[in-house]
DNA sequence: TCTACTATTGATCATACGATCAATAAGATG
DNA sequence: CATCTTATTGATCGTATGATCAATAGTAGA
């Protein structure tokens, strides 16, 4: 209905059309990945010629990057919201291991492989990982933190930790990504690795037995 | 002295050639990544007409996913070398760990990480990338399950245990390449998670303090 | 030496990408 | 209704990719 063949034309203001183009990149980037983000492809999502895309996005890596940002930010609010409402670290922490390993954001998990071999070639996009990597280290870090401060946890340096857990958890999801299929359950092994790295008992983040 | 505005000839044997066409393309991947890993820049490499790379290797993505293959089972193999030797499990697994996890072989992370993007939209190289993910798994799970016959390791599942450490230090790795600057040492929380992942005590995997 | 084989190449095609710009037409403003 | 602003577009450029094929030239064998 909308695309073959078809071109006609339609006025919006600079602001809806642009957010209509961040929205089409956004989409594009969860459906198929960052690097489908490209002038033509945005351009024809919303039907549109490739030339008011540019004309918006003078720079299609600064798309690429603010793109993945915003996804990123997105899922990072959404399991910090989730998260924020337990009463304790060490709940806190399994919650976030559980949503984050339970194959539920995949799509998310591509836009991240993407980006750290695009960011080779996309200094904008480099920095934007640099960015929210440091924001997902900092969410991390505050629960660690509250859990040494409650004696829950132990552990000499919080940063690291949280360094360390948020590597575990993308490299589990980046591995998931391929072997989807004899896939097993990430998150199974996580936890007794996690109790070690903090200093909890053998099975204090097991996640309750549904 | 050989590159610029040159154009010569030079005839070899289709296997030397074959040889060569490989070797750029290995060279060209732990250089500049598996992306550059293109038809003319494998020619340029060895001052070849682009068309000569493509009549001894008429698919691209063939090559791009033997040259993976090959970058990674080399990897594995002189990894495995490297432990091999040693007497417990548990200095199998800590030097493991250690070499895996000193930077060394970013390199080879590039790989990785680029193969994981790639081969969502390359299937050879997709089906190179499982090979591989196999055959690393398969080496740590030896280690885990001689660990578990020895008494050392404890765990239920040897295999699952692989998987979980691979995606670890893949995952470290992949970080470390992103944030290369105040890197951290990765490796250093690492040995605790994986202790409490098998059971030992803590500071069992603790590399010898030089 | 001459010939037959074949490794090698130049030319060319088809595709996809980002980018630029003058021309157009939709809609607001008077 | 007439005019002006500007959102939108078609056309086009330059680059990069993989792929194909007839033509060339090096070399081994007769």
């Amino acid at each position: 209905m909308s695309s073959p063949t078809r071109k006609k034309a339609a006025r919006k203001s600079p602001a809806e059309r642009a957010a209509e183009i961040a929205d089409a990149a956004h989409d594009l980037a969860l459906e198929q990945g960052l690097s489908a983000v490209t002038l033509r492809a945005v351009a024809a999502r919303i039907d549109v010629a490739p030339a008011l895309v540019a004309h918006y996005e003078p720079d299609m890596q600064a798309l690429i990057a603010s793109t993945f940002s915003s996804i990123v930010a997105a899922e990072l609010a959404e399991v910090d919201a989730l998260v924020a409402v337990l009463p304790t670290p060490r709940e806190r922490l399994a919650a976030m291991l559980a949503t984050l390993l339970d194959g539920s954001r995949d799509d998310v998990t591509v836009i991240w492989v993407e980006a750290w071999a695009l960011g080779r070639r996309n200094e904008a996009l480099a920095a934007s990982v640099r960015d929210e990597m440091d924001a997902w280290q900092a969410m991390i870090r505050g629960v660690v933190e509250a859990g040494v401060a409650s004696g829950e946890f132990e552990t000499d340096d919080p940063a690291a930790a949280a360094w360390q857990l948020l590597g575990m958890i993308d490299g589990l999801n980046a591995q998931a990504l391929v072997r989807w299929g004899d896939a097993a359950d990430r998150g199974s092994l996580i936890s007794h690795a996690v109790e070690g790295m903090l200093g909890l008992a053998r099975g204090a983040l097991a996640p309750p037995p549904r």
